[in-house]
DNA sequence: TTTATCACGAATCTGCGGGG
DNA sequence: CCCCGCAGATTCGTGATAAA
């Protein structure tokens, strides 16, 4: 079926949810995207897009309406329905409160109510009112705690050795991480707008604000006719309409990282020859244009070991930025924001694809971070908390964030804590491997007998960290670092189960053949019994126990077997 | 064979805080 | 309270290619 056009596509959501700010209407509906807006939705939203323009050109932004009350006004407004009601926005704002929103939603003032599921909503179009939009609310900024002392120092017209310096002696996250990598922020970049390009801006964004508003009139067009091919498609399908919807608007983000590429290993490097000393920087298609001239670059000119260094120092990389501590509580708060709004995003769709329910809680880990405490849970998954818990998700919130501030732990302490769940998590991780790549559900893995395994199931464990002895986690992993290198090598996949081609067996075959004749324990040889050889009493000769001691003496033997090689 | 990730710098956007 | 500029974040655009 040819409608592709007529869905929002992931495209639509993250160029409508993310990308042009301004409105609060953008940046809110993030998440929203997914419902189909009946007439009266969208009636109220053209009313919002109206209040919201007039607001942004009396007031500016939306967010300077952000109310300046402390962080607990919200939480004891969710428990205490009778707090004053000036924080709130206004009721018009049917999807003011996604997880980006400073504010709160109307509907999270009625937790006490049982919301409905989401998926009973999807065939009565006209009666999905809004109200019944997950509560996702987001605890507004600022913080009552006090703000972290090296905010304001690290502000502007500091050197970078001396926000280093300020940072190492505050308690930011950086400064009670001494000793780990830490991402330094892309300074310098910036300059000073001059007025034809601040004209220049202006007009951009006046033509960015019509363009929106075609854009929302385009999208309110798409979901209008989403509507009626919906209707339409379900009677000559004959499926039920709602079903066909469940379909249709089940988002997919199915997104795997790819492994890095030699070539993105060479233009990381490459970029970084090109621009060194130069003030401004090369855009990539120059770069990369260089990078067709210059032979000695090219893949097939470069050596074995030089290939190997580029892809370490382009992992390297990588991994900085994916771990490296964030250097301000500023960058912190935007990466804490985003990262958040991308779980969330999971757990909606994900229980929309797969009608799961689930909920996230994230709060600070010091009172000297300033980032939001945030709770989330797609449908009525927070209902568990007051109906069966008897409490409400916004205390269990608070109740977290104290306990997350009180008992603070930096990077080191918690991997020093954590070097039991590693380790344990090392053996799980290969023995699901094994599950995997066998496709076996109840092999185990046996370290002690690998060799046969290896030559039994074609499969073997490449990648094995160099420095630690091949076994069971929990005999050969002695310390933290052993622990997390093994984590990070299977993590990463570097360390894997793969399939065995005939080749390779044959080539394992004959190597464990040679080093076997050399004496080698490569095999697993059982002790023999101690009756050897000895004439044996005969069982008692009942159908019966007959039949149940054949069967049962096989399988006893293996599973003994296990045991035995698993510790 | 098709899809979509990912490298980079530039462009663009947002929150914060100083100053009027 | 509002405006403005800074700092730092995200998104865009292009081509190669890993992954599906």
């Amino acid at each position: 079926m040819d409608g592709s056009h007529f869905y929002p596509s992931s495209t639509w959501s993250s160029d409508y949810g993310q990308g042009t700010g301004g409105s609060s209407l953008a940046e809110n509906t993030a998440f929203q995207d997914a419902f189909v807006f009946t007439p009266e939705e969208l009636e109220l939203l053209a009313q919002e897009i109206a209040a919201q323009e007039s607001i942004t050109e009396k007031h500016g932004p939306p967010h300077a309406e952000a109310p300046s009350t402390s962080i607990r006004a919200p939480i004891d407004a969710l428990l205490n329905p009778s707090y004053p009601e000036t924080i709130l926005p206004s009721p018009l704002t049917p999807f003011a409160s996604s997880w980006s929103s400073p504010g709160l939603e109307t509907t999270d003032l009625a937790l006490p109510v049982p919301l409905s599921p989401v998926p009973s909503n999807f065939g009565s179009s006209s009666s999905a009112t809004p109200s019944t939009r997950e509560p996702s609310p987001v605890l507004p900024m600022p913080l009552s705690a006090p703000p972290a002392p090296s905010a304001p120092q690290l502000a502007r017209q500091t050197t970078a050795e001396e926000r280093a310096e300020l940072a190492q002696k505050s308690l930011s996250w950086p400064g009670r991480n001494p000793g780990h990598a830490v991402q330094e922020p892309r300074r310098g970049t910036k300059t000073t707008l001059t007025p034809a390009q601040k004209a220049s801006r202006e007009a951009a964004t006046v033509h960015g604000r019509f363009e929106k508003e075609k854009l929302i009139a385009a999208v309110q067009d798409i979901i209008r006719q989403q509507e009626q091919e919906i209707k339409a498609q379900a009677g000559v399908l004959n499926v039920k309409e709602e079903r066909l919807k469940k379909l249709v608007q089940g988002q997919s983000v199915f997104k795997r990282t790819r492994q890095p590429s030699m070539r993105d290993a060479i233009v990381s490097a490459y970029a970084e020859k090109v621009n060194e000393g130069r003030e401004k920087r090369l855009p990539l298609k120059d770069i990369e244009a260089l990078l067709a001239k210059d032979e000695s670059m090219h893949p097939e000119n470069l050596s074995l070991e030089q290939k190997e260094e580029l892809m370490a120092r382009f992992v390297a990389k990588k991994v900085h930025k994916k771990g490296g501590v964030r250097a301000t509580n500023s960058s912190a708060a935007k990466d804490h924001t985003w990262s958040t709004g991308k779980v969330h995003q999971e757990i909606e769709n994900s229980g929309r694809r797969n009608g799961t329910l689930g909920f996230h809680f994230q709060v600070q880990g010091n009172v000297s971070d300033t980032l939001e405490p945030t709770f989330y849970g797609n449908a009525h998954a927070l209902d568990f908390f007051p109906k069966v818990l008897g409490i409400q998700p916004a205390q269990v919130a608070r109740m977290f964030d104290l306990y997350s501030t009180t008992n603070s732990k930096n990077l080191d302490e918690r991997e020093a804590d954590g070097f039991n769940d590693v380790r344990d998590a090392c053996a799980d991780k290969i023995a699901l491997g094994l599950r995997l790549v066998t496709g076996i559900r109840t092999i185990r893995m046996m370290y002690k007998s690998y060799w046969d395994l290896v030559l039994k199931q074609k499969v073997e464990l490449i990648g094995w960290p160099e420095g630690i002895t091949f076994g069971n986690p929990s005999d050969v992993l002695h310390n933290r670092d052993d622990a997390h290198r093994l984590w990070r090598a299977l993590e990463s996949n570097t360390c894997q189960w793969v399939k065995l081609t005939d080749a390779e067996l044959r080539d394992r075959t004959a190597m464990l053949n040679r080093r076997a004749a050399n004496g080698e324990a490569v095999f697993k040889t059982r002790k023999p019994r101690s009756d050897k050889g000895k004439k044996r009493k005969q069982a008692p000769a009942t159908a019966a126990a007959a039949s149940k001691k054949h069967k049962s003496a096989e399988f006893v033997d293996e599973e003994e077997e296990d045991e035995e090689d698993e510790e």
